[in-house]
RNA sequence: GGGCAGUUACCGAAGUGGCCAAACGGGACUGACUGUAAAUCAGUUGGCUUACGCCUUCGGAGGUUCGAAUCCUCCACUGCCCA
């Protein structure tokens, strides 16, 4: 019945042996792998306008999935963020309105689209559990549902107890509701697809469970629930985030030359494990990568794949390519090696600003320009780089808040290149 | 509906009439050292200003006072307890 080929591995030992397997239920999920083909899904919050980095990672789990045969089943969560994942959070969120909802389920269905093939006959299939969340009636809900939850099992969860131990916490009972509404999609996903497997962040565990509960309860089937990893980086900062913000798959939101730095600042004691997680590269491959990293560190070789690697995975290979580039340049040779021709990728990368020649010609306030680009907060912020030594124009220390930038510190007679502290560059061309 | 407690900068948290643009910790930023690492050390961290200084900020709106984050009134929100 199985259309893999005899060498296939199973996929839980695939997920095991790239570190992309944290906990599982006891239920013979490996077995079950073994013997047929399954359906597996992973649901994705609609409370942010575009997925994170850190949502890759059951993408990639339920990828993995799929190139070992089984049907990846991708939910976009625009019914339960009409409710809220509580799991994680130590206060009360606010509610988002239905319209927000509704546009950011439309985008991170889009955004999910590029990741696994909707084609073949282990196609993924994507639904919107807005779709039979919003049909249920109360009664439906209260009867049918509601009996097969305990309060007691449920005030039993981490989460739960948290809140109520601490005297400055509640929990409405709107949250408290959220384990019950995603254990829906599970048995909706079973009742509809037979789907027998849910995937989930670590921090998903409680809501898994509570699927695989009501499916028992309701049809005595025993189905499985796993959980990825939560990503933690060597040095203690938190996984996916630059300068504070989340590093998002949108491009308008977290430019692809960013995300191609993020990884290129990987910390060595964490290539290896992301190269695991990130990449589909085969692990022998990663285990020489790794191998050769450790003679040469600072040639860097892993952060070089991982970020090519990543960066081609969410946003092509052009624009990989291209940024790539553009980091070669600027932390190679700098500015000293860059040619007319290659101006126009770099401006692609690397954030761009216009400004007019003529009044480039004059002179640009360099506070101001600073500003402009968004390279800094405020005229004080951008004082405060220079006093410190912190601004670079053209590879060259900017010591001077008062100098104006004009054309004799231009490029190719258009271009002049800032970079605030060690690595963050920015681009002025003059039209 | 009633009683009590709380709301301070990115986050946590001091501050209970002037010395408060506001201690301290975390985070973040910059520098030195480096490999666009890690660790370490040093500095910076409301806005405008070369600077003297000026302006805005302590949940919101009023008020008392020469002077308010601090006192009073009302409102909003949050938590705890009681109905």
């Amino acid at each position: 019945m199985s259309k893999r080929t005899p060498d296939s591995k199973n996929v839980i030992t695939v997920l095991k042996e790239r570190g992309l397997l944290s906990q599982i239920t006891e239920s013979g999920l490996p077995e079950a792998a073994a013997d047929g083909r399954l359906y597996v899904y992973c649901g994705f919050d609609a409370t942010a306008p575009s997925l994170h980095v850190g949502n890759l990672v059951p993408v990639m789990a339920l990828a993995h999935f799929q190139r070992c045969g089984h049907h990846p089943i991708l939910v976009v969560g625009g019914g339960t963020s009409m409710i809220g994942d509580p799991s994680g959070k130590s206060v009360e969120r606010p509610l988002l309105s239905p319209e927000e909802i509704r546009e950011n389920a439309e985008r991170i269905r889009q955004q999910l689209s590029g990741y696994l093939s909707f084609e073949g006959d282990n196609a993924a299939i994507m639904v919107n559990n807005a779709d039979w969340l919003g049909k249920m009636t109360l009664f439906e809900y209260l009867r049918d549902i509601g009996k097969h939850f305990s309060v007691n099992a449920m005030m039993a969860k981490d989460f739960v107890r948290n809140r109520l131990e601490d005297p400055d916490q509640s929990i409405s009972y709107t949250e408290f509701s959220y384990m019950i509404i995603q254990a829906i999609d599970y048995l909706h996903l079973y009742e509809t697809y037979n789907c027998t497997v849910q995937v989930g962040g670590h921090d998903q565990w409680g809501n898994l469970i509570s699927g695989v509960e009501l499916i028992r309860r309701k049809h005595e089937a025993h189905v499985h629930a796993l959980t990825a990893p939560l990503i933690t980086t060597a040095s203690g900062a938190k996984f996916g985030k630059s300068e504070g913000n989340a590093l998002f798959l949108n491009p308008e939101m977290t430019t692809p030359y960013t995300l191609y730095q993020y990884w290129i600042n990987t910390d060595d004691r964490d290539v290896g494990h992301y190269l695991k997680i990130f990449t589909f590269l085969p692990l022998e491959e990663i285990a020489a990568i790794e191998h050769e990293q450790a003679e040469h560190p600072e040639q860097r070789i892993g952060q070089r794949l991982l970020a090519f690697e990543i960066t081609k995975l969410i946003h092509g290979e052009a624009t990989a390519q291209a940024v790539r580039g553009a980091s070669n340049v600027l932390f190679g040779a700098g500015v000293a090696e860059l040619t007319p021709e290659a101006l126009p990728h770099l401006a692609s990368a690397v954030p761009t600003t216009t400004v007019s020649a003529s009044a480039l010609a004059e002179g640009l306030p360099v506070l101001d320009m600073l500003v402009a680009t968004g390279a800094q907060p405020s005229k004080g912020a951008a004082r405060r780089l220079i006093q410190q030594g912190g601004l670079y124009v053209n590879d060259q220390r900017w010591t001077d808040a008062e100098r104006p930038l004009t054309t004799e510190t231009e490029l190719f007679g258009r271009a002049i290149l800032l970079r605030t502290g060690k690595n963050k560059y920015h681009l002025l061309l003059a039209e």
